[in-house]
DNA sequence: AAAACAATTCCATAGAATTGGAAGTATGAA
DNA sequence: TTCATACTTCCAATTCTATGGAATTGTTTT
């Protein structure tokens, strides 16, 4: 996953009625949920939803698909665990090597002398 | 984590300059960089680097300690641990079962000419 | 003390995100 | 066809976020 992606992911989640719309999803599994399942287990009003349903859908977090004239949305474990990876490794991990050359060493501050 | 905590660190993240910033002082480890060393990186000028950098303390993903006139920030490893164990265990269980193909973008209602 | 430096806060502005009523589209049932 | 249901888009009001120049605070050097 790119850091673009990332981004776009992280501000999916970063809502509290799309985190917890997107946790009923994970806990799911791939049956889904229709937005009127939704709207009865969180009471947001149906645009609103269908809002935040779309934030997540365009971080590829979510898919849909329909079933008569009923949606299902459903949880993308892929590109979950996907943003994990990246946290994982680009924002939780302290590498043994050391900066590269663009780094700049920090100022020694000297503390005041006595 | 609770999931507030996990709103606002995931907010926190969600953004190019904070994201770029944090990936730096992860990578610095325990010592971290100043917002001067910060600007020289990243080309971000010093009140939007302020502005940032007291975002990712507001969610306590980083830290600071003051040496003479320079500050350091540092990159909180526990915090972050904490918000990957959140989405771990509560956005990506049941991360056996699979939802790829089955999730299709919904069908775009398209509005009809007047 | 004054100057220099590091970084912040202040503040105005611009832009993006959120909200929900009203109106529209899609599908199946009567 | 017409109706009801499921869901969406439209739109405007509001609220949050991001940006960076100017002013300010804290610290060290001269």
């Amino acid at each position: 996953m790119k850091s673009d992606d990332a981004v776009l992911a992280l501000g999916a989640l970063a809502q509290e009625s799309r985190l917890a719309v997107f946790r009923l999803l994970v806990k799911r599994g791939p049956e889904g949920y229709s937005p009127g399942d939704l709207i009865e287990k969180l009471g947001i009003p149906a645009p609103t939803l269908s809002f935040h349903l779309r934030e997540l859908q365009r971080a590829k977090l979510i898919g849909a698909r329909r079933e008569g004239r009923f949606l299902y949305y459903s949880a993308n474990f892929d590109r979950m665990r996907g943003l994990i990876d990246f946290l994982t490794e680009k924002c939780c991990s302290l590498s043994d090597t050391e900066c590269d050359s663009a780094c700049v060493p920090i100022p020694v501050a000297r503390r005041r002398r006595a």
